[in-house]
DNA sequence: GACCGATATAAGACCATGCATATATAGGAC
DNA sequence: GTCCTATATATGCATGGTCTTATATCGGTC
């Protein structure tokens, strides 16, 4: 239930409109985080009811008005209580980990077609991941640095994947 | 929306009531889903309903009847079906990384703090893995070594994590 | 000249998920 | 005697999330 505080956090960076919104959670977090165009709006309009957000209307011709959206205090005293709160208990749902647990169900090939389209996904997240690293460069500021640190998260578990895969690989050779 | 298929699986296993498939859920399955038991119900009932497994109804004296879920050949092939598709594409949503993202709005003990609960949250899962891997045993079969298999993945994370988390330690140490 | 993509918002419909509550009884703890 | 837990299923309600469609214009491609 924390797409409020994804929104909340984006808006803390600088006012956004619900287009600019998407393309963010498209962009900049897509490595944690994901957001449909629909839900952005609604979770907008939810913030401006209950005073977390204000906005802005800017009259533009040819298209529709800019909604531009600006955090509020309250808003940032939200943020800050969800990011000093209790993690949520994760979910913990994992599709592909389902199939493997599953996999018995197929014969020998099928398993090693599933092993192998889950080694192609993971090595495109990591060389995504690693190209956003890359056009980062180096964190200065203790903000950078720790946006950083989202990314070799994900790198990070990407490798922990592939040498998973590799093991298995070789167990099922 | 795999629900389905993670129940389909189970039942692949063996025959199984509503009740029986939540102590599933909570046991054996826990690492990588879990299930609200209103919803194994209501899948259950659309299972039925596509006929993608059939129901017995195994009276009880002093309690709700038994209604013993079986798969059936039409559930066999469609379980096979979803084990042979494309992977879903993850929705990718990661609840501690985006606090972390928006952590710059913290003071370094809320940092701290944030890295400290993920710390101990990771750590207890990996407690819980290492447990349930000494509690199976080496695998013998094909079926067993796939599913330990599962289990060793979620280890493999949450080392993945927890060296994650040393790093960033140092970093802002 | 026709089509496509970018800009920008909005609403409807539907599905999945989760939380709470209801019912009914047996057995063990205190 | 009372309370809690296990067994077993069912429904209602609210929320969250996704997909689809609608509207309107500008600029570039083929």
């Amino acid at each position: 239930m924390s797409m409020k505080h994804a929104v909340l956090g984006l808006l803390d960076l600088s006012p956004l409109t619900g287009y600019d919104l998407k393309k963010a959670f498209d962009e900049s977090v897509n490595h944690f985080w994901s957001g449909d165009q629909a839900q952005i709006y609604r979770t907008l309009t939810a913030l401006v009811d209950t005073g977390l957000a204000e906005v802005e209307v800017v009259p533009q011709d040819g298209r529709p008005s800019r909604r531009v959206h600006r955090i509020t205090a309250a808003g940032r005293e939200e943020l800050e209580r969800w990011l000093r709160a209790e993690p949520d208990p994760a979910p913990a749902r994992n599709d592909f980990l389902a199939r493997v647990f599953f996999a018995p169900a197929l014969d020998d090939d099928g398993v090693r077609e599933l092993l192998g389209r889950r080694r192609a996904a993971v090595m495109g997240a990591w060389q995504t991941l690693t190209a956003l690293e890359q056009a980062e460069g180096p964190g200065r500021s203790r903000a950078e640095r720790l946006r950083l640190a989202t990314l070799r998260n994900g790198l990070a578990h990407a490798r922990a994947e592939l040498d998973w895969l590799d093991e298995l690989d070789r167990e099922f050779a």
